[in-house]
DNA sequence: CCGCTTCCGTTCGATATCGTACAATAAGTC
DNA sequence: GACTTATTGTACGATATCGAACGGAAGCGG
């Protein structure tokens, strides 16, 4: 009874905030699957055949470039849902979905999806105001990533992992976020250094300690806030 | 009537593919305006009071970062809707929406579009594709804004304003052309040069002419085909 | 035709980031 | 504990882009 209960209660928060009846259509339906880190939930040019409404952990949106080079250009957690290229119509999507911090989420094939958002209650809406909040983040981090420099870059990361995952400490390697920011790797182990020395961060072998968000929020630019200010306002109303 | 016949066969492609009910009940709010170059059509941060059908022309979808410093992250033409936050749930927008090819769209109120949208036919289903257009558009930027240099978005840039615009002869400065890939005006002007060396493009005062797409193509990089297959994805299917 | 303004071409040195490489260290694995 | 691998620190020159500046050219308004 502990899952069930589980899934009575979501962590989920779009489906937190659907009315009960909308949200018991939807739980028969839902299976509840582990998300181990690197799962890959989906591929990019591939049919979706699943979405994850995410109960915990950060699942990063990437875009693909020519010879397999990857830039992250959205993170999505329990205020989320992984696939929603299918609540806007498609079938596909150009980017791929791969867990970045581990966790939990619940599973609806893709087919189940759009039946239930053609049954007509909240489902729809609710999913729309979580599509806006990733298109401010999206045209957010175009943006930043077209004039900001490493540096700050690095930290608005690190300060969107940092909320987005329920810890201080992060498993990523220096690898890892610069093929995440787009950048060298060893610009990013000189960037993780300079966090360190200014107390923002701690970082050990694979991993990265958050000390200090202030100082941290201090490093990034201004497009860590926009962003923030978007997932608010998806939280906060109605 | 030519007006009435203008709004009966509209050139707006979100409007040409709603069963005829549908645009028959949006007709009587759409208001026929003119978008004359750099009309600004809502700002970040404001209420978005209208949204507009583009007819003809196109409008640039701008970020803002500190220091006024803006960067464009999204094109809309005839296949889009401005103001699209509205079709979220949104009230407001991070970004805002400036016309950089002249011509004319078909305005609706705000608040006449969430009525709409909330009578349930086809017009939900429609513009949620036109989203996910978007969507794909801004994160292949985003990336492409990571990795990519001057010169390959630069012509990306150009082929993407090609495609939107019916003309080969483009109403550009290299001042603007640096304002929307975030880049220096000079290196823009370095960068025009070796497209025009390559037989790519023509210029002149305010102005670039597109004489060889062919070649301007091999200038960009791949993130135009993404972009363009999202597009005709859009036109395509139903 | 003249002057003003906008736009473009070009230059300078400065800086950020790149690509590559190699060594040093930490964390498994047997 | 020896071996192996992943990860990190650091260095090098090369390149792209920056910011700023200046002069010339094109077009406009009178």
């Amino acid at each position: 009874m502990a899952l069930l209960e589980g899934i009575r209660l979501p962590e989920n928060r779009l489906l937190r905030s659907l009315p009960p009846e909308d949200l018991e259509a939807l739980l028969p339906r839902l299976v509840a699957v582990d998300l181990p880190l690197r799962m890959l939930l989906h591929e990019a040019g591939e049919p979706i055949t699943h979405v994850y409404f995410v109960q915990e952990g950060v699942v990063s949106q990437i875009a693909q470039l020519e010879d397999g080079q990857e830039v992250e250009v959205g993170l999505i957690d329990r205020t989320g849902l992984v696939g929603y290229a299918v609540a806007l119509g498609g079938r596909t999507s150009t980017t791929e979905a791969v867990v970045q911090g581990q966790g939990h989420a619940l599973r609806l094939t893709a087919d189940a999806m759009r039946a239930e958002m053609a049954r007509g209650g909240a489902l729809v809406a609710v999913l729309l105001r979580f599509v806006l909040s990733m298109n401010t983040q999206m045209s957010q981090v175009a943006a930043c990533n077209a004039r900001h420099g490493l540096g700050e870059r690095l930290a608005r990361w690190l300060l969107m992992m940092h909320d987005r995952v329920r810890s201080d400490q992060m498993p990523v390697t220096h690898e890892f976020m610069a093929l995440m920011l787009g950048v060298r790797r060893s610009g990013v182990t000189l960037a993780v250094g300079a966090l360190e020395r200014a107390g923002a961060i701690a970082h050990s072998r694979g991993s990265v300690t958050v000390l200090d968000r202030g100082r941290l929020e201090a490093a990034s630019c201004d497009c860590y806030a926009v962003i923030r200010r978007a997932d608010e306002e998806l939280a906060g109303p109605a």
